[in-house]
DNA sequence: TTAATAGATCGACGGACTTCGATATATAGA
DNA sequence: TCTATATATCGAAGTCCGTCGATCTATTAA
């Protein structure tokens, strides 16, 4: 008959890991936030203020304002602010992060650091 | 004054993948199934079972049967049954596919095939 | 100063998620 | 067949999340 493998699970994402990197995760995993990356990315300058995400998202002021919180307290945003309006744009550096943190080879990796 | 830009935003991830990738990212959002990929992809043989799982998680038999559904479901994760018990193992092919989803420099790739 | 606008915050509602005990199903061994 | 074990399913409790109307703050224009 076949046994059950115990393996021994060295080099594990550890708890603390897994906890930091579970959030930020998390504030990708919404179509609107994905959307809204992507606006930002896709923006000839690289960013947009929130009055021209709106319309396109179809939301309300405060939903569209929560997002972009979301977004910022993970570290994927940036909210420069002009006058009246707020430029937000993509941080590429962290988008990078998360993107190597979930190589396979690396048995998602030791390496994230929230 | 300043304007506040009207971007045109072409190229943007529709309503459609983003409502098919975010449920990925989703099961990804979380503490215990990052470690439990992680586990998966550290073993020896790049599989386990969920008895070997429940006692390093610290976690009750029915919540890691959760976690491994919303990892199956996700197709992050392929479950064989071998007699009484059920050896899991990653598809890395699917977590290759997040990654490059999450390319910066395609806008959040249009080419994610859910 | 007053009116208008961009953005943030608050409170509430509905729905989804994590966890676990109890229970059901399936397989292996005696 | 009967017992033991691995896994799945169900139901409940508590918590968290997305959404929006109402409201507040900050900045600009008149």
């Amino acid at each position: 008959m076949d046994y059950c493998c115990t393996p021994l699970f060295e080099g594990v994402l550890d708890d603390r890991s897994a906890a930091e990197m579970a959030p930020v995760l998390a504030a990708l995993a919404d179509p609107v936030r994905l959307r809204i990356i992507s606006m930002l990315a896709a923006s000839e300058t690289g960013r947009a203020c929130g009055c021209d995400l709106e319309g396109p998202l179809g939301l309300a002021q405060p939903t569209v304002s929560h997002h972009m919180k979301v977004l910022r307290e993970a570290g994927l945003v940036e909210g420069i602010k002009q006058g009246r309006w707020v430029h937000y744009r993509v941080i590429p550096e962290r988008l990078a992060e998360i993107r190597d943190a979930l190589a396979p080879t690396r048995a998602l990796a030791q390496s994230f650091n929230g």
